[in-house]
DNA sequence: GTGCAAAGTTTGTGCCGCAAAGTCAGGAGA
DNA sequence: TCTCCTGACTTTGCGGCACAAACTTTGCAC
């Protein structure tokens, strides 16, 4: 009851932030290879600019996401990392609520 | 797809903490009329004193716990607002994560 | 080429989690 | 009974982070 409960409850601070556990459900549930803007991303979170660049920073240096600038606009989109990271995330969480 | 997905992912603040999350599955999961010991508490979940009190007093502040002074020990226990909450917040939490 | 608007960035502030150090109460031993 | 000691909180200060306001940059319209 010492190790297990620990490690399971460990819930990684970088996605736990609400803000950034639902950049991560929308990044995640975007189709492989999918990318999305980050004005669409502003208007779908309803954050300030200075906000969401924030948080999608904080997701990259994590290596979890990825951010490129196509010409006027920049897309996001989540690494491999990232997707193994919501996972044992989500299954921590489980853990701990028990279901 | 608007203020319904807004509203089912506002994550309550208050319950949503780390600690005070696992501050919360602890209470709930008593049986009903039990009581927690502050010692008891602060070595399941491991924090020092101080740590353990502030975080009380949120989930006091907002209702969700009371904690009565019985002679030497101090003792916790949710009340039917914190239930209510934590019920909320878990399915709030659900329709976040689809599922 | 000048004004305008959209897109992203930087910076400052305020709040909050955290633990170190302090306070208080009760019991054991002299 | 007085004093020491231990266990149980409590208070205070610091550090880090979320947040948004204000600034900068880029591209288009005219």
């Amino acid at each position: 009851m010492t190790r297990e409960t620990t490690t399971a409850t460990d819930l990684d601070p970088v996605i736990h932030v609400p803000v950034r556990l639902r950049l991560m459900v929308i990044l995640t549930e975007l189709p492989a290879g999918d990318t999305i803007s980050f004005p669409r991303l502003q208007g779908l979170l309803e954050l300030t600019p200075g906000n969401l660049i924030t948080h999608l920073r904080k997701l990259e240096e994590a290596g979890y996401v990825e951010t490129v600038k196509t010409g006027r606009v920049t897309t996001a989109h989540v690494t491999d990392g990232g997707r193994a990271a919501f996972t044992a995330y989500r299954r921590n969480l489980a853990a701990l609520l028990g279901g």
